[in-house]
This record gives C-alpha cells, sequence and structure tokens, in this order.
DNA sequence: AACGCCACCAACCGCAAAACA
DNA sequence: GTGTTTTGCGGTTGGTGGCGT
C-alpha cells in the first residue's frame, strides 16, 4: 500500500503521495527554477562521476534544485552530451576507451571508479546521520514546518556539530599528505592513511570479501555473508584509539570498498580526468554551440603530467565542490 | 491547418527502509 | 516482536509545447 491512500483525503485525482512528492518537487517556496548554470552542470557531472544516480546525494550539493529536476536534466541533457562526445554516461569513460588505454590511465580509472564507490556508501551513513540528527533536533516542530525548512535546518542543526569540512575527511588525508599515488605507510597518523594500511590486512584476514566493483555498482550489500556490522567491527578492532574520532569515516560498507583502498594504496594517482573531462565538456560544448568548431585533441586525461599534482588537483576540485557548496548540504 | 517528431519535465510507479502503533 | 503506515528514492511514463514539413 503506498503512503496516504488511507489516512488523507483525496484532493482531486491526488492521493497523499502526489501531494507530498508535487510539494517537494514542484511547490516548495526554496526550490530554484529555470535553466542549470555552468557551475550546476560541472557539479552535476563531477558529483555523478563519483556517485553514480544517486540523485538525492547530488541534490544535496545543489541547494534550491530537487533530486528530480537533477534527474531530469541530466537524461535530458548531460547525458546526451556525454554520450555525443564518445562518453560513456554511466562510467564517465571514453566508449572506446583509447584514450586511458596504454600507460596507467585505465588503471586510474578503475581506481577513481573504486575511490567514488567508496564515497558514496559512506555518503549513506552521513545521510543516515543526518536524518537521525534531524530527527532528535526537530523536537515538537510540527512536520509540515521540518519539511519546508528542511536545508536551512539542517545547515544550522545537523551539521555544525561535524564541522564544515568533516565530510571528504578521508580525501583531504589523501591529497594533504601525498599518499594517494604511494604505497601505504605503517603508523601514518591520519585516519585515511591508517584505514588504507587496514583495509589491506583486513582484506586479507577475510577472504570471503570480493574484490568485484563493478562501474556503478552501489550496492552496500557485503559479499560472503558479512554483514556490514561485522565488517566495522572488524574494522575498529584495529583502530580502537579512533573510533570515535572518525567512527563516521567507516569505509567498509561493502565489499569493494576493501578493494578500492587496496588497489589505491597499491599505486597510482587516479589522474584527474574526470575534472579535465568536464570542463572539457562543458567547454567542447560552448564552443560548438557558440561557433561549431571541433573539439581539440580530446585529452581530457591529462597525458604524461605529474599524476601526484594532478590527482591532488582533482580532489581538491571535488573538495572545494563539496566544502564551498552550502553548507546547508544535508550530508556535508 | 494538420500532422509527426522531438525535447522537456512533472508526475507516476514500485520498492525498500524507517517510523509508528 | 509484528504488522501497518510513512517517507525517500530512482526509474519510467505521459502530457505538453515547439518546430519542421
Amino acid at each position: 500500500m503506498e503512503a496516504g491512500e488511507l489516512c488523507l483525503p483525496k484532493l482531486g485525482s491526488r492521493d497523499g503521495k502526489s501531494c507530498r512528492l508535487r510539494w517537494t518537487n514542484y511547490l516548495r517556496p526554496d526550490i530554484k527554477r529555470g535553466k542549470f548554470s555552468f557551475q550546476e552542470e560541472q557539479t552535476i557531472i563531477q558529483l555523478h562521476a563519483l556517485l553514480g544516480n544517486r540523485w538525492s546525494a547530488i541534490a544535496t550539493h545543489l541547494p534550491k534544485r530537487t533530486d528530480n529536476e537533477i534527474k531530469n536534466y541530466w537524461n535530458t541533457h548531460l547525458k546526451k552530451r556525454l554520450a555525443k562526445m564518445g562518453i560513456d554516461p554511466v562510467t564517465h569513460r571514453p566508449k572506446n576507451d583509447t584514450l586511458l588505454s596504454g600507460d596507467g590511465q585505465s588503471k586510474n580509472a578503475a581506481n577513481l571508479i573504486h575511490i567514488a564507490q567508496w564515497e558514496s556508501a559512506r555518503l549513506e551513513a552521513e545521510a543516515r546521520l543526518a536524518r537521525q540528527s534531524k530527527l532528535r533536533s526537530a523536537g515538537s516542530v510540527n512536520s509540515f514546518q521540518a519539511q519546508s525548512s528542511e536545508f536551512a535546518s539542517t545547515s544550522s542543526q545537523i551539521h555544525k556539530p561535524f564541522g564544515p569540512g568533516r565530510c571528504l575527511d578521508v580525501l583531504k588525508a589523501w591529497t594533504s599528505t601525498g599518499v594517494w599515488g604511494q604505497k601505504s605507510e605503517a603508523g601514518a597518523v591520519n585516519s585515511g592513511v591508517s584505514m588504507t594500511g587496514v583495509a589491506c590486512e583486513l582484506e586479507s584476514s577475510t577472504s570471503t570479501l570480493s574484490s568485484a566493483a563493478g562501474v556503478g555498482a552501489n550496492s552496500c550489500d557485503v559479499d560472503g555473508g558479512v554483514t556490514k556490522e561485522e565488517m566495522e567491527e572488524e574494522y575498529w578492532k584495529y583502530l580502537p584509539e579512533q573510533r570515535n574520532g572518525i567512527r563516521s569515516s567507516f569505509p567498509f560498507t561493502s565489499a569493494w570498498a576493501t578493494e578500492s583502498i587496496r588497489s589505491t594504496s597499491e599505486h597510482v594517482p587516479c589522474g584527474n580526468f574526470v575534472e579535465k573531462f568536464t570542463d572539457l565538456l562543458l567547454s567542447t560544448d560552448r564552443r560548438l554551440s557558440e561557433d561549431g568548431g571541433e573539439s581539440d585533441d580530446g585529452s581530457g586525461s591529462g597525458g604524461g603530467s605529474d599524476y601526484n599534482e594532478d590527482n591532488k588537483n582533482y580532489w581538491n576540485s571535488i573538495l572545494n565542490l563539496v566544502n564551498s557548496s552550502p553548507s546547508d548540504s544535508p550530508i556535508f
């Protein structure tokens, strides 16, 4: 049975669920309508590369845009634009893969995907925390008010305790220490590095874990009958002293997380191909629309530049994107 | 004017998880 | 603990308007 079918009177042909949907997607006063800006497009593409079809998560970084609107915009505009450029809109990789083949680029792309999945699972956890926190703080506020002031309330009541930079703490650790692209080192102090090391150990001690991770497979199911909670417990055995400090960054929400961290600890930076690609995509599209000219060589992968530097730039851009975005993001 | 095609987007649908009784 | 209701989400559909023929 769907929501509202019994408990709310019908408004014309609309039931409660339909009314709620119309409110959240259309009538809510804090919804921005109209054309998406260049910045918004870039944000959507980058976040989609990270999160896949997690429209609600993406929407948290685009204040005043609904997940439905973003989803529609992606399906009607951005997806086609990607396809037109020979980019797989699901994987965000060139369809023929030639641009990424040969050197470490293919691996880099795979790593990025792993990381994206890793982060997306953590986003889910963060979102859950935020929801719980919101419920606690909502107190006696009636549901209508709570809903209509969602953005404001989440920013002022939920996120402050976590701090503005809480979001991508692990990524920050990677970028700030330069550990990205290097073998993990024992005794590293920050959470990202520590977890990298732990991930390796954990994997070796839990042979049931799979290293699957197909592109876009955001499922948080854990293979081999190991539950998320079990994995989490296992994880904290290795890091008891950090249990309170970085709990929200627990990475092993699925099997692929282990693999993703393991693989990134083994080698290479991922390359900043997503960012460059995004820029390329958008700029190319602009050029095409402006003068009908042809795009440049399309080597958005960054060629032979300094990978570590590129990576730093890439993740910094993501961090900037996330952190500069409305602290009103319900998740961050 | 009539028709077909296409793009856009609000709305619908089904499912899962959370909340509630 | 269990069943029911509510909420949130992502995929898909259908109505509408613009455009070309």
